[in-house]
Parts: C-alpha cells; sequence; structure tokens
DNA sequence: GTCTATATCGCGATAGAC
DNA sequence: GTCTATCGCGATATAGAC
C-alpha cells in the first residue's frame, strides 16, 4: 500500500463510496471505511474531520477555481450572468466525474444527515458567490440573493444531469438560467408591492 | 417531577438553550443538559434525535400553520404575493418569542454545526412552499426556485431582525419583499439570455 | 498510534396520569 | 388497569485528546 497522503485519501473516497452505497451510510463504520482503504482508522479523521466529509472533499477544493472564474469576467458583464459563465467554466469538472457523481447524489438523497451537509456545502458555494458580487459593488443583501437564486439555478442543474442519463450539463446550466430569467418576468416582475 | 412529556421537553429545550449559551456548544454535554432539566440523558433523546434537534424543535412545529397559511391564499393571488401573505401571517408567532429568538440565534451563529442544521430547517420550509406552490399548479422547478427565494427573503428579514433590537419583523419581511421585486427587475429582467 | 469522552440508541422494568 | 413517559443499564461508534 502506498504511504502518499494523497493516493491514501484517494482510496478512503473510493471505499467510502463503495460502503455508503453497499450497506447504506448508517451501516457502515469508519473503521470499515478505513480496512477497506488499507489504513488505520486514524488515519480517516486525519484526512476528514467526519464521516459526511469524506463524500464532499471533491466540492471544496472547487470552491477556489469557481472565485477565480467569477474574478476573471469583466465587471461590466451583469451579475447573474457572470455566475453563469462562471458555472459553466466548471462544467468539465463536473464532466469528468460524471459517474462518481451519480453514485455520490444516490447516496446523500437516501441518507438526511448527508443532504444536510450537502445544503451546507452549497450554502458554502453561495457565499463564494456572493462575495465576488459583493467584491462588483453590489450590497450585502443584494449579492446574497443574487448569489442564492444563481446557485439555486445550479443545484437544479445539476439534479436534473444526475437524474438523467442522457443529459448536458453545460446545456441545463443554461436552460436553468434562462428560467430563472423567464420566471421571474412573470411572477415577480409583475408583481404588486403589496404594502400596508 | 411532573410526569407530563411536554414538560419535561420544555425544560430540555430551556436547559439546552441556557447551557450553550452560558459554556458554548462543544462545551456542553446532553448528560449535562438532562440533568439541569432534571431527567436522565436517556430522557433527552426520547424527545430529541440528536444534540442540535433541541435548538430546533419550535420551528417544527410551525411548518405546518406555514402550510394551512398558505393554502388558505386565494388561489387567484400571485404566487410570491401569497409566501408573502403567509409568512407574515407568521409574525405573532415571532414577535412571542423575540428574545428567545436573539439567544438562539447567538448560538446558532458561533456553532458550525448548528448553522448546518439551521440551513436544513430553512430547506424544508422551503419545499413546505415549493409543494404549496405546486399545489397552485406550477411545475416542480418553477415552484422550487420561487419557494427559495421567498425562503431566502424571510431568512434575510429574520437575520437582520435578530440583530437589531428595534426592528419590527412585518415591516422587515414586506420590505426583503419589495427589495426582492426590486432587485430583479433590475438585474434579471434586463439580462440577456446569453446562449451559444 | 493509543486512549478516552460522550453521543446515540436498544431493552426491560417502573411509575405517574387517566 | 391501561397507557405512556421515564428510568436504569448496557452497548457501540464517532471524534478528539495525549
Amino acid at each position: 500500500m502506498p504511504r502518499s497522503g494523497a493516493e491514501a485519501r484517494d482510496r478512503l473516497e473510493r471505499a467510502a463510496l463503495e460502503l455508503y452505497t453497499e450497506r447504506g451510510y448508517d451501516q457502515t463504520t469508519t473503521a470499515e471505511i478505513a480496512a477497506r482503504a488499507g489504513v488505520t482508522e486514524r488515519t480517516f479523521f486525519r484526512h476528514f474531520a467526519d464521516k459526511r466529509e469524506v463524500l464532499f472533499n471533491i466540492e471544496v477544493s472547487q470552491q477556489e477555481a469557481l472565485a477565480r472564474a467569477l474574478a476573471d469576467v469583466p465587471s461590466t458583464t451583469p451579475p447573474l450572468t457572470a455566475v453563469l459563465q462562471a458555472f459553466r467554466s466548471m462544467v468539465p469538472v463536473f464532466e469528468n466525474n460524471r459517474s462518481l457523481a451519480q453514485s455520490r447524489h444516490r447516496v446523500i438523497a437516501a441518507t438526511p444527515a448527508l443532504r444536510e451537509r450537502e445544503l451546507a456545502k452549497e450554502a458554502a458555494i453561495s457565499v463564494v458567490v456572493a462575495n465576488a458580487l459583493r467584491i462588483r459593488g453590489f450590497s450585502d443583501w443584494r449579492a446574497t440573493l443574487l448569489a442564492q437564486v444563481g446557485t439555486a439555478a445550479l443545484g437544479h442543474a445539476i439534479h436534473t444531469w444526475v437524474a438523467d442519463p442522457s443529459a448536458d450539463i453545460d446545456a441545463l446550466i443554461v436552460q436553468a438560467f434562462a428560467d430563472l430569467q423567464q420566471f421571474t418576468q412573470v411572477e415577480l416582475a409583475a408583481e404588486p408591492a403589496n404594502r400596508h
């Protein structure tokens, strides 16, 4: 067994996904994951803060890439278009991990504790986006709202993508943002202010 | 000690909030909470699935009220106006628990594990709203998006409210929805579709 | 790496409330 | 008396300390 930390980490991630898939998250112990990866339980917790995190570390490493992509979009670009472009720049990463992503989402969907962690990760992405928008001069709440809406669109696209084997993630993202715009015009822009 | 479950539950909630405030969430054990509430540790877990849940059960009981309020809004009302009205119907509940809500939010803000749970609860509210909108005939994704936007507005209002002792929650909610509409017109409606 | 605290939950017995 | 909540005890696994 190679001692390189990165490899062990990788094996732990695979082992965890396999075991969570085979017998479910709750029925899997960290000791079993470590054993299958050929390391000690202690090593598991050296690499991952807790039993959930082992499924989500891929995403963490991508937050910086997203932040950079957002910073690179010209500041004259309208905010949600900038967000859309940044998300689209991540498409290759998604496509590289497609089958993995599908297994992951199956497990996550079946486990409340993991869904909770996923929400936290999504919120983290939303914060990254909001920060970028704040740098572009938007107020806190405006940036937060735009970021949440954009992240929701991305989430919807990914959700559709993992469910449909023939789907094209890039097209889905573009479509989600187009829907966003259309829904908004119909439902929001037309609405009375409802003040008292 | 009274045998009524509801009272024990109540004492556990108070004890937990006190202890989490005094020495922090991580430094508080479930045994200590149970002791202060005058029950056994085992009883704690009979009432609450885990150490976090003891802070969030109040909200759970209000989801049904929200669902009912939403169902009661005439189906001709535009969706986000309906959501706004339903949220405003909850204002008395918020105002009754103001100081409690403030302590709660202080603890939650200081504890990552609790923030995670809070996100999950917010997502649950969003699901309730989305269901109501789906019943009104909106597609899944449209209902989900509208619900998330509305819930984000409510979250923003509550966040402002707990931070500012002189704030009026009703006015904040109305304002948040008005902002929503305005931002959307500026940022979204004006945006090009960005197709390739 | 080893050791330990403690969160979590199963089970049978018990004791108030109606 | 029947329910239901609590108790008392025990087992396991996660996570953190040393």
